[in-house]
RNA sequence: GCGCCCGUAGCUCAGCUGGAUAGAGCGCUGCCCUCCGGAGGCAGAGGUCAGAGGUUCGAAUCCUCUCGGGCGCGCCA
């Protein structure tokens, strides 16, 4: 729709330059054409006048004028006026729009794709949280966020990589095996005083007890093998729990990428020698440093630690640029916020190797605070790390709380009230769109039974829709591509939630309006096949945030 | 002290990358309500976009500063 109007702007403005009534003969890039947030100014509006009054050393509107004189005749157009400064504003026929209901039917399920990404190969790495311990209600929602961004691109065009990094090398493993095995002794019989730094929580009895009916009592190994094979039992039963939360929240994984398997390879080492090779790297106090000052970071930072161990960073570089060894055009993470000043070492590290700094793109995801009813559900700032994400989808469901993850642009703080998710009310947001589905559903059922077919394309007569509301319907159907490209180019997948919103508020009010089926049979079968094609895009959304579309509540 | 994010209606937040009279939900006020499917529907009030400069035809949006809030600043991960 949007194309089509802009290829009609084009070509008056190239009859213009033939026929000579404008001189520069430069026709722009592209044409910006948007939707005005007053609908009293059209379908679309073009600001093109104003920006070729200096060129071209005339006023906006005498070039509006030139314009619109050509444009007024294409049928595409039922009105073309020139409005304020120079703008020109169209509002297109009402066929065009209802066009966009066969195209719904037509393409169904993959209305709205789109080939942006041209099957460029991008990566979103996200929860990789350490295994040492169940998923908390903050991994849930860089879960949700990552999840759903890597469906929105790949509704996009995109090839997307699903890939969680399992942090199973360096000392919060080792500290991990050297806390089961104390629980271990301890179930054993053993006193034990148990450290401070440890891992407190009682998950890790749990798994030494498993680990004591699958491997014994570990008596005949030397203290560092039984710490060693506690924190292998340890990592895997671990990650079995996540893997197991993640796929009952609907996420699966395309990969598992290990940290200790980086090192077994020595990628980590042949990463350190190239950086070395570049001269990016100096010897001070015994360690080994990057000069990632060259490139924007604050302070130089330590790969290797002057007793010989590696740092975090330094699996980090490694592991990064395998991603791009691996072929992936841009690799985008998934963080939690308070990692933030992270970023400037990693983009250091990129330039430095050669990569520009954009291909790797950080998502910040912030805080959740849990409220119910409105209050705070526990004191402290940090009190969403003593909940697990288990207990809040056992609570409110899988499609309340992946939907309440993805209400808020990331970068800003959410408030998720457990409360409002259940309430099966048009209070609750998630509920309020899933109905919007299911009433559709329940017509169709209800037409079934008055012996209405379903309408099929082309047997339509749009001249039966003439309400306002329906018109305003279908041109939103006709803007869910542009909402998705948007979400998908600016990594924002809460534009979809918000266009669902929209949908879902515009069907609900229509539907309370008017009644789809009525005494006439014609007009029963066009707005049937309005709410139908509702009903496809809403399913549609929802199921690139993996929420689902019930056909009943 | 330095760095990053944020500041929009009473509250929680959108605002399509610079467009026209800044939007939604909750709350508030006033009407309506036996509707294909629910304790719901319709309408209204409510704003100096934190403040001050700057950039230009045009700024909530871009730049600088000030104020206020959050988070970071390990040879931790």
């Amino acid at each position: 729709m949007k194309t089509q109007l802009r290829q009609a702007i084009e070509a008056a403005l190239k009859e213009c330059y033939a026929a000579g009534e404008l001189s520069s003969g430069e026709v722009p890039a592209e044409i910006q054409l948007e939707v005005p947030k007053n609908s009293d100014h059209g379908d679309f509006a073009t600001n093109l006048a104003m920006t070729l009054a200096k060129p071209e050393r005339k006023a906006p509107r005498q070039i509006a004028e030139l314009l619109v004189a050509r444009l007024q005749e294409n049928p595409l157009c039922d009105r073309v006026e020139i409005a304020g400064p120079g703008f020109i504003n169209f509002r297109l026929a009402a066929q065009c729009w209802y066009a966009v209901l066969d195209q719904v039917m037509e393409q169904g399920a993959a209305y709205g794709k789109l080939d942006i990404g041209q099957g460029r190969r991008i990566q979103v790495e996200f929860v990789s949280a350490n295994p040492t311990g169940p998923l908390h209600i903050g991994h849930g929602r860089g879960a949700v966020v990552g999840d759903a961004l890597a469906s929105v691109l790949d509704a996009a065009g995109y090839a997307v990589q699903r890939e969680y990094y399992v942090n199973d090398a360096g000392n919060q493993v080792q500290t991990l095996g050297r806390s089961i095995l104390l629980r271990l002794r301890e179930l054993q019989g053993e006193s034990i005083d148990f450290p401070e730094d440890g891992y407190q929580a009682e998950y890790v009895t749990e798994v030494a007890a498993k680990l004591r009916t699958a491997k014994g009592e570990l008596k005949d190994l030397s203290e560092a093998e039984a710490i060693e094979l506690c924190a292998r039992f340890g990592v895997a039963e671990i990650l079995q729990w996540i893997e197991t939360d993640l796929e009952e929240f609907g996420i699966r994984f395309d990969n598992w990428y290990s940290e200790k398997s980086l090192y077994d390879r020595h990628m980590v080492d042949q990463q350190l020698a190239n950086l070395e090779q570049k001269g990016l790297t100096f010897k001070q106090d015994d360690a080994l440093w990057l000069r990632t000052t060259e490139f924007g970071d604050d302070k130089d930072r330590v790969l290797i630690k002057s007793d010989g161990s590696y740092t975090y960073f330094a699996s980090d570089v490694a592991y990064h640029m395998e991603k791009f060894d691996r072929g992936f055009e841009r690799v985008i993470d998934v963080w939690g916020a308070d990692h933030h000043g992270y970023i400037p070492r990693m983009k250091a590290m990129l330039t430095g190797l050669g990569h520009p700094s954009e291909d790797l793109e950080v998502l910040l995801i912030q805080m959740v605070n849990l409220l119910r009813d409105g209050q705070p559900f526990i004191m402290g700032k940090r009190s969403g790390n003593f909940i697990t994400l288990r207990e809040v989808i056992d609570e409110v469901g899988r499609d309340a709380c992946r939907f309440f993850f993805l209400i808020r642009r990331c970068d800003s703080q959410l408030d998720f009230d457990l409360e409002l998710a259940k309430q099966q009310s048009s209070d609750n947001p998630v509920y309020y769109v899933q109905y919007a589905h299911a009433r559709v559903c329940s017509i169709n059922r209800n037409a079934v039974e008055a012996g209405i077919a379903q309408p099929q394309q082309g047997q339509i007569d749009y001249s039966r829709l003439t309400l306002p509301e329906e018109l305003a319907l279908a041109k939103l159907l006709a803007r869910f591509p542009e909402s998705l490209s948007g979400a998908a180019l600016n990594y924002e997948p809460h534009r979809i939630v918000f266009y669902l919103q929209d949908l879902a508020a515009q069907f609900h009010s229509y539907y309370n309006r008017q009644r789809v089926l009525v005494d006439d049979p014609e007009i029963s079968k066009a707005r049937l096949y309005l709410v139908n094609s509702v009903r496809i895009v809403l399913a549609n959304a929802l199921r690139i945030l993996g929420v689902s579309a019930p056909e009943q509540m």
